[in-house]
DNA sequence: ATTCCATTTCAATGATTCTTGAAATATAAT
DNA sequence: ATTATATTTCAAGAATCATTGAAATGGAAT
């Protein structure tokens, strides 16, 4: 994973509202979201979510995918899973202590 | 982990310099390096470095000890490892694709 | 074609964060 | 006490990010 990605995934991960917004997805599971039902759900304006979901998709975090009139939100464990082996792999140079953080 | 201590770390993280410093001090063992020295290392004044060491310490990600004159920073696996256990189980519940993320 | 609906984009404003260099603090040596 | 060294704190300005509401886009229904 590059250096410029994992940035970018971690300043969108470093703010409240697109950590409910991960956690929403995560719950809805491969069906995933519409972006307004993400709003409404976690008392949002349209806007403002819209400006969320998209650094979460610059992020690579989320994909979308249009359904009809609705845009489809949906979790991308790769790029989590991809933070996780940054940390541990690149940062931490598979320091023996972490290998139990994820029993 | 506590959400907010969540949020400091990611956004401690989405920065350049201060992944280059978290590197710089895993590289340095359980020894540690003095703020200088990793402020020299890495061609940052004292002060951007000792803004940058701050924001780490905040976010638990490293320690300081004072010896003498300088100060020596660690890194904090425990904090890191928090996190990627944050990422599994508190964000993405446990999601069974991301075992494998950390063979 | 017009209207409606879901979402995004835009512009303006306010809030945070980053960088720089100067001044302040803490410790050690003379 | 004075001086030197290591680090932090502070203030100012630049840059980036967040929020709001209005306007624009893209698609569906009548």
């Amino acid at each position: 994973m590059e250096e410029d990605q994992v940035l970018t995934a971690f300043s969108a991960l470093s703010n409240r509202t697109r950590l409910q917004v991960l956690r929403h997805l995560v719950e809805a599971g491969p069906e995933g979201r519409m972006a307004g039902d993400v709003a409404t759900a976690l008392g949002a304006s349209p806007s403002r979510m819209s400006f969320h979901l998209s650094a979460l998709q610059e992020a690579d975090i989320v994909t979308s995918e249009r359904q009809s009139r609705q845009i489809v939100y949906r979790v991308n464990f790769d790029t989590i899973g991809g933070l996780m082996r940054f940390l541990l792999e690149d940062c931490c140079k598979g320091q023996a202590s972490l290998r139990s953080c994820c029993p």
